[in-house]
RNA sequence: GGAGGGGUACCGAAGUGGCUAAACGGGCCUGACUGUAAAUCAGGUGGCUCUGCCUUCGGUGGUUCGAAUCCACCCCCCUCCA
């Protein structure tokens, strides 16, 4: 809490925080070293994380570097945010789609500022020196960009896991790719970086940004990697595209519910990296389940701790409780999402259910909803509709209810 | 520059003139079972004014009663050779 101007913490007190749930240090001896230097000087490192301001929301892992770098900056630490501008700007073809848009300097700004906005919600943003690389990148020249190509082969680049792999896939690699890891080397150049944090799919970027400082004659920067964790469907990492994320903004109910429909091996992991639960407690929980704890109890643990995480312990309650009442008790919430019918559609105070479940925003569309109810996906009231042509009588306060967890409450003028 | 292969729905991948809104697998959705876990089972997965109609197979144009399938041009990707 109270971490501004108070001693800095010894060397293996740090690390006992720094290492938590890291993959790889390259090196702990240069990491030590660092800080041994450090907490003499009392001269705090400069601690790196880059990012894509490609306007992303936040998922769980992108957290993952972010309390890592938190750590840091409890510590005492500056951490630094490099937003790539200007890695951003050239367009980014990595993955299938090579038709990413190339992103206007006014866009990455405001994704940058988006990022920031929800970076919040797990550090300290007014301590955190934000940098954009085109303030280094797009000064150089030719000359000059053609000398940073002529650091590496090749050969290296070919040896990064992404590369190799769709090279032998005989997918497309844009030969620009190939300044990516460059680019992000330089920018620890740029910063003189003691420290850069990444996933460790990262591992070949980081440790470019080592060959190029040592070749600048600097100190090389240490490499701290952590885990990619995988998603709700415990084997694909956690993405956006792949749907299978906790994203920080989530709604209480919606961040709880999704804690709990983990795969339980994935239980501990997303304690240690998602939380800040103490490493003690979450091993004593781990010997509990060991020990024949239902995994729920666990999992319902990991809801409130998220949930408390990042909208306090009262919304963390009242997710739980939710929970209890809708997925346990298969009651109805107290609060969901009320609609109006449109006027036009009603007859003597009655209406088609496609209809109303499409002003109400259930479905996509008449057919989804078709499928729905002959699936017998959906109810009114607590009773099941069977027929889709059925008409409703209206009643002030029916809800609708669409698969397990979609509910809306009719209200009428 | 030369030769060859390829672009199909959310993804992978069949289909080479009508029986194809398009096999199969994955994903996703619904139902059953549950701990909204996993596993499993059943069904579904373009839209609509829904026993029918409309739009869809890289793009444009053409042949045909009829095209994802044939032809022309164009765009994009991959492999080998140079």
């Amino acid at each position: 809490m109270s971490d501004q101007g108070v001693k800095m913490a010894s060397v293996t007190e740090q690390m006992d925080v720094l290492m938590r749930g890291v993959v790889d240090v390259v090196s702990v001896e240069e990491l030590e070293a660092k800080l041994t230097r450090s907490v003499k000087t009392g001269k705090p490192l400069r601690v790196k994380l880059g990012i894509d301001p490609t306007g992303f929301d936040l998922t769980l892992g992108h957290t993952v570097p972010l309390r890592k770098l938190k750590a840091f900056q409890s510590l005492g630490h500056q951490v630094v945010l490099i937003i790539g501008d200007y890695t951003a700007q050239i367009g980014d073809p990595t993955g299938r789609n090579e038709a990413r848009p190339q992103l206007t300097h006014e866009e990455t700004l405001a994704h940058g500022r988006h990022y920031v906005e929800q970076a919040a919600k797990v550090i300290d943003v007014s301590r955190l020196e934000i940098r954009y690389n085109s303030e280094w990148l797009a000064p150089m020249n030719f000359a000059d960009v053609i000398r940073l190509a002529g650091k590496t082969t090749v050969a290296r680049m070919l040896e990064r896991d992404d590369f190799s792999k769709r090279y032998h896939e005989g997918r497309p690699i844009s030969l620009h790719e190939f300044f990516y890891p460059l680019m992000q080397g330089q920018d620890s150049v740029a910063i003189r970086a003691d420290v850069e944090l990444g996933g460790t799919d990262q591992t070949f970027n980081l440790l470019m940004g080592r060959e190029l400082q040592r070749d600048e004659g600097m100190e090389p920067q240490v490499c701290i990697t952590n885990p990619i964790v995988e998603g709700l469907d415990g084997v694909e990492k956690m993405s956006k595209s792949k749907g299978n994320y906790i994203a920080v903004a989530d709604r209480p109910e919606e961040m709880y519910g999704k804690a709990m429909s983990i795969p339980d091996g994935l239980i501990a992991k997303y304690l240690i990296h998602f939380t800040e639960m103490p490493l003690a407690e979450i091993e004593a929980l781990q010997r509990a389940m060991a020990e024949g704890m239902n995994p729920r109890d666990a999992k319902m643990r990991l809801g409130r701790e998220l949930v408390a995480l990042y909208h306090g312990p009262a919304e963390a309650q009242a997710a739980e409780d939710h929970f209890r009442t809708v997925f346990q008790k298969k009651d109805v919430p107290d609060d969901m999402p009320e609609f109006h019918p449109d006027p036009a559609l009603l007859e003597d105070g009655a209406a088609g259910v496609i209809q109303l479940l499409l002003g109400a925003g259930l479905v996509a569309s008449g057919s989804e909803a078709r499928r729905l109810i002959i699936q017998g996906g959906v109810s009114v009231d607590g009773e099941r509709v069977a027929d889709e042509r059925a008409t409703l009588a209206l009643r002030d306060g029916m809800v609708f209810k669409v698969g397990k967890r979609k509910f809306a409450r009719l209200r009428l003028p």
